[in-house]
RNA sequence: GGAGCCGUAGUUCAGUUGGUUAGAACGCCAGCCUGUCACGUUGGAGGUCGCGGGUUCAAGUCCCGUCGGCUCCGCCA
C-alpha cells in the first residue's frame, strides 16, 4: 500500500544536514539509494539532487516505521520523520559530506515504489556503466545518476552567470523567432512545413544572426540571447542537431573590444569552477595556428608544436630518389612533431600511427629515432648525419622519436595535428587541471574548395573584410581578379580554450554597397541576393550603425567546465549519433491527416 | 556517403582450435543477522548469444547481409 504526501512539506534536503542539526526534528523526501537490512534495525541511503543521507529505522523505537522500511526497494520513493542524531566517532562516514550524522526515523511513508531499474545507477567495482545506448532509453533514470545531476547543475549555474555578467554591461536579452526562413547558405536547415501557404516553408535557426544585426540597426545598441540554434548535419561528440549559443552583438565596436566581452563572460563563468583566466587571453592569427598546430582551434595544454622540414628536405642531396620528391615537387610541404623520450616505440605502435594519419588523407607517417645512432626507414636515401640534421631541426635531442608527414599542405597539417592530439592523449601529455584560452584571429575571409575550384566564404556572408584587405576585396570582386579572394583577411576570431572551439564571431558589414560585393564574391546573383536578403540589404540602407559580436558554445563550455568530453553529459536530452531520441523514440510518424493538411506527400525510395 | 570498434542472463563482462549441460560478478527473489555505509551470510530464479541467411556432422565462435550504439573522415557559412 502507497502512503498519500499529505499536508507533509520536506524541511531539508538530503545534501544539508550536519552535526548543528542534530537534536532537530526534520522531514527529508528521495530515493531509496541502498537499504542494508540487520533484521531487527534497517540503514536506508537516501538521495536527492542535492545528496545522500543516512536514516536507521529501529524495529524497537519505531516498529511501524520499521515495517515500512523493510518494505522499501531501490529507487522507491519516501518520505521521512526523525531527529537527527551525530554518530558515534567509530561510524562516522568520512566519504560523504553528511557522515558526522543520521536520521533516526520516527515516520517512513512510502510515497511511491519502483520496479528493479534496468540497469544499476552507480557502477559497482569494476563494473562498467551500462551501455549508453540503454540509459539514452531510460534517460529519466540516468539523469538521476550524481554525476549527470551536477552536470546539468553546473550549467544552470554558467547560464545564470552569463546572464548576470551581460546584464551588468547593460546587455539586453531579446528573443528572436524559432520559426525563420530558409537560406541555403551554411548548413543544412531544418524546415518546418506551413499550413495556411501551403508549399512554403518555415526553417529553424542556425543562429540568429540577421536578427541581431537587425537588432542593432534597430538600435539596440547591445544585444544578447541564450539562442536555441539548429542545424542539420551530421553529428560528433561535441555536436548535436540542435544546441544552444550565447549569441551577442555590439554596435560601435571593434574587434578589440568585442574580445574584451569574450574575455570578461568566459573569466566570469569559469570562476564557477575556481579557475581565474588571464585578463587579456593570449592572441595567435590563424595562419599561426595552422602552421604551429595544424588546426585553427590549438590545445594549448601542451607543447609539441609542427617542425617544418621542407626546406631541409629540399636541400639533401638524395631528395629526388626519396619518396618525398613527389610531394616536393608539386609544392608540397614536408613537417614534423617531436614526441620526448620515444624512441622506443615499437613497431606494431608505429603502425598504428601510420593508419592514424592516413584517415585525414595522408599518404603515409614515416621516422626517425634519434638514439646514438639514427634510426629511420629513411636511411635508404639519407646519410646518417643528415637523418641527425633533420631531427635535430625538429628540436629532437636523444631518445626522442620525430614523426613525419609529408605531401600537400592541406593534408599534412590537419593530418600532423590530429597526431599531435592523439599521441598527446595516448602519452598523457595533457594536464586536466589547466585551462588554457586563446584568441585567433585573421581568419581567411574565403577558402579554396579543390573540388568546385571556387572560393568559399570561410565564416558567414556578413562577415566584415580586414581594413587593410579592403582594396584586395574590391579589385577581386569587381576587376573578377579571384585569386585575390584568397589573400582577403576577415575581421573573424574565435576563442578556443583547451583545444574547443568554444566562441566565434566578427565585425559584420554595415554598408549596403560592401554587403552587395561580397554576395557577388560568394557567388550569389544580384537577384537571388535580393530574393534572400533584399530586406536585409534595404535595412543596411537606414542607418546602419558598425557593428559585430560572437556566438559562444553553451554546451562546449559546459563540457570543459565538467570535465567531460562527451556533450550529450551536458544535455539533458540528446540525441544518438544517428539523430534518434530513444527515450521519446523520435523523429517519428505523423498521422495522414495532418500530412494532408499540409499538403504533404511521403515518397519512399 | 565512407572507415574503425562494439552487440552473450536485468547490468557489466568472460567464453580457448568450431565440439557435448554457455560461466562469473553485481542486481533480483526468499531466509538469517544489533552499527552498516559496495554490509555480511545461506539458498533460489534468471539466456531469442542483436536480427536474417550461409558453410559444417556440429556455430556464441567461421562467412555474407542487416539493424542498433559509440568514435572518426566527409559535412558543420
Amino acid at each position: 500500500m502507497l502512503d498519500l504526501l499529505g499536508n507533509l512539506q520536506r524541511t531539508h534536503s538530503c545534501g544539508s544536514l550536519r552535526e548543528e542539526h542534530v537534536g532537530q526534528t526534520v522531514v527529508l523526501m528521495g530515493w531509496v539509494a541502498r537499504k542494508r537490512d540487520f533484521g531487527v534495525f534497517t540503514f536506508i541511503d537516501l538521495r536527492d539532487r542535492e545528496g545522500i543521507t543516512q536514516i536507521v529505522v529501529s524495529e524497537d523505537f519505531a516498529p511501524e516505521a520499521h515495517t515500512k522500511a523493510k518494505q522499501a526497494r531501490s529507487e522507491y520513493v519516501i518520505a521521512v520523520k526523525g531527529e537527527v542524531v551525530a554518530r558515534s566517532p567509530e561510524t562516522v562516514n568520512q566519504k560523504i559530506p553528511t557522515g558526522k550524522i543520521e536520521v533516526l526515523a520516527k515516520e517512513i511513508l512510502i510515497l511511491n515504489d519502483s520496479k528493479p531499474l534496468p540497469f544499476e545507477l552507480e557502477k559497482v567495482g569494476s563494473q562498467n556503466l551500462a551501455s549508453e545506448e540503454l540509459r539514452l532509453k531510460y534517460r529519466y533514470l540516468d539523469l538521476r545518476r550524481p554525476q549527470l545531476q551536477r552536470n546539468l547543475m553546473m550549467r544552470a549555474q554558467a547560464i545564470k552567470k552569463i546572464r548576470e555578467y551581460m546584464d551588468s554591461l547593460g546587455f539586453i536579452e531579446i528573443e528572436t523567432p524559432i520559426l525563420l526562413k530558409s537560406t541555403p547558405e551554411g548548413a543544412r536547415d531544418f524546415i518546418v512545413p506551413s499550413r495556411i501557404y501551403r508549399g512554403k516553408f518555415f526553417a529553424l535557426p542556425q543562429s540568429p544572426q540577421i536578427l541581431k544585426q537587425i537588432c542593432m540597426i534597430a538600435g539596440f545598441d547591445k544585444y544578447y540571447q541564450i539562442a536555441r540554434c539548429f542545424r542539420d548535419e551530421d553529428l560528433r561528440a561535441d555536436r548535436q542537431p540542435e544546441f544552444t549559443q550565447l549569441d551577442v552583438e555590439m554596435s560601435f565596436v571593434n574587434q578589440e573590444m568585442v574580445y574584451s566581452v569574450i574575455e570578461g563572460v568566459f573569466r566570469s563563468v569559469f570562476r564557477l569552477i575556481d579557475v581565474e583566466l588571464p585578463e587579456k587571453f593570449p592572441r595567435m592569427t590563424y595562419n599561426e595556428a595552422i602552421e604551429r598546430f595544424g588546426t585553427d582551434k590549438p590545445d594549448l595544454r601542451f607543447s609539441m608544436e609542427l617542425k617544418d622540414l621542407t626546406e631541409s628536405f629540399k636541400t639533401a642531396e638524395n631528395i629526388a630518389s626519396s619518396p618525398f620528391a613527389s610531394a616536393l615537387q608539386n609544392g608540397g610541404m614536408v613537417k614534423a612533431i617531436t614526441v620526448k623520450g620515444k624512441a622506443d616505440y615499437s613497431r606494431k605502435q608505429l603502425d598504428e600511427l601510420q593508419e592514424f594519419v592516413k584517415r585525414y588523407g595522408a599518404s603515409g607517417l614515416t621516422w626517425i629515432k634519434f638514439l646514438e645512432e639514427t634510426q629511420s626507414p629513411l636511411a635508404k636515401f639519407f646519410s646518417p648525419e643528415k637523418l641527425t640534421e633533420f631531427a635535430e631541426k625538429a628540436e629532437a635531442e636523444k631518445g626522442d622519436i620525430v614523426l613525419i608527414v609529408a605531401g600537400k599542405k592541406s593534408v599534412v597539417l590537419p593530418a600532423l595535428g590530429a597526431l599531435r592530439i592523439e599521441i598527446a592523449k595516448r602519452e598523457n601529455l595533457i594536464d586536466k587541471n589547466t585551462y588554457k584560452p586563446v584568441l585567433i584571429t585573421e581568419f581567411p575571409m574565403f577558402e579554396y574548395n579543390e573540388e568546385s575550384g571556387q572560393y568559399e566564404p570561410a565564416h558567414h556572408p556578413f562577415t566584415s573584410p580586414m581594413d587593410e584587405d579592403l582594396e584586395f576585396f574590391r579589385r577581386a570582386v569587381e576587376k573578377d581578379e579571384r585569386e585575390l579572394l584568397g589573400k582577403v583577411r576577415a575581421k573573424a576570431y574565435d576563442a578556443v580554450i583547451n583545444g574547443y572551439e568554444c566562441a566565434g564571431g566578427s565585425i559584420r558589414i554595415h554598408q549596403r554597397e560592401i554587403q552587395e560585393l561580397n554576395f557577388k564574391a560568394i557567388g550569389l546573383s544580384p537577384e537571388v541576393a535580393k530574393e534572400r536578403f533584399g530586406f536585409f540589404l534595404e535595412a543596411l540602407e537606414y542607418g546602419a550603425p558598425p557593428h559585430g559580436g560572437f556566438a559562444a558554445g553553451i554546451e562546449r563550455i559546459c563540457m570543459i567546465l565538467c570535465g567531460t568530453e562527451n556533450i550529450r553529459d551536458v544535455m539533458a536530452f540528446p540525441k544518438t549519433s544517428s539523430t534518434q531520441d530513444l527515450m521519446m523514440d523520435s523523429p517519428g510518424k505523423v498521422d495522414e491527416s495532418q500530412l494532408d493538411e499540409l499538403g504533404i506527400r511521403i515518397i519512399s525510395d
